[in-house]
DNA sequence: GCGACAG
DNA sequence: ATCTTGTCGC
């Protein structure tokens, strides 16, 4: 007997249950206060952003990136890619799983580099506390980077009776017409984050929540610096360059494997 | 119990 | 996440 099917468990669920404990046990480390040198005596200066872009073609493809931009100009100084083979699945409220052991990864190349360009701050396109059990991609990045992270998610990912429905209601009461901000707070009473949007007109806000080492309200402060559309600049610019060679990529393939076809005749 | 569910 | 052109509007 394995033990699998016949006691009700699944290899499947004993993960989940692997992963809800690193969750509680990392969630230790977690502070979620300005807790930085910039702001100081130093200023910030060096923001990245992370994203992760995915083959149509191979699903388990995937290109990750690292971008870090400077402020107050937004440009881009720095530009790390990683094409990679991801085994791990996505599942929702467990996205960490997938995705940070290649952006710490990459982090940590560059840190051991002394890299001049090393970000104070990152944004991770996922979202921070605004997470089933308050510890999302952000936040577990942010305590094994030991980096201040910020959470952007654009879309909402439903917790303590937050869902989109609930958002737009906000966003089309009086009292917010003339607000760009509103405050996610569930039915706890707890804080989970804001919605942000771009203009007063637009419907679909991005999600920002605390990461690590950081208040929302900083959080909030260093994603308008960084906005010039919808999605910060630093996670736009990982999102572009990463999709970008990834079809780079392909059409390398398309390039060796069509031409064959239709050369020779 | 069923459905919802970041990327 | 990814498949996808034009198109309605400021």
């Amino acid at each position: 007997m394995d033990g699998e099917g016949a006691s009700g468990e699944s290899s499947s669920s004993n993960q989940l249950e692997n992963w809800k404990k690193e969750q509680d046990r990392l969630k230790k480390k977690l502070i979620t206060h300005d807790d930085f040198s910039w702001q100081g005596s130093e200023t910030l200066k060096y923001v990245g952003g992370v994203d992760i872009s995915f083959s149509k073609d191979d699903s388990s493809v995937a290109c990750a990136c690292l971008v870090v931009l400077e402020l107050p100009s937004l440009r881009v100084v720095h530009n790390e890619l990683s094409l990679i083979r991801l085994q791990v699945p996505y599942v929702p409220g467990f996205l960490a799983f997938r995705e940070a052991p290649v952006l710490l990864q990459i982090l940590e190349k560059m840190r051991d580099d002394h890299h001049p360009f090393y970000p104070q701050v990152l944004m991770v396109d996922g979202n921070g506390i605004l997470h089933p059990r308050g510890f999302g991609l952000a936040c577990h990045l942010g305590v094994l980077a030991h980096l201040p992270t910020i959470g952007v998610g654009k879309n909402l990912h439903h917790v303590d009776g937050l869902d989109h429905s609930e958002v737009r209601r906000l966003f089309q009461l009086k009292e917010n017409e003339d607000k760009k901000v509103i405050t996610l707070v569930g039915n706890s009473g707890f804080t989970w984050g804001i919605g942000l949007r771009p203009t007063l007109s637009s419907l679909k806000p991005i999600y920002v929540s605390v990461g690590h080492r950081i208040s929302l309200e900083t959080a909030v402060e260093v994603v308008k610096m960084t906005c010039m559309y919808r999605v910060p600049e630093p996670i736009r610019q990982a999102d572009i360059r990463s999709r970008a060679y990834l079809q780079k990529h392909q059409l390398r393939l398309l390039k060796d494997l069509g031409p064959l076809g239709m050369g020779n005749f």
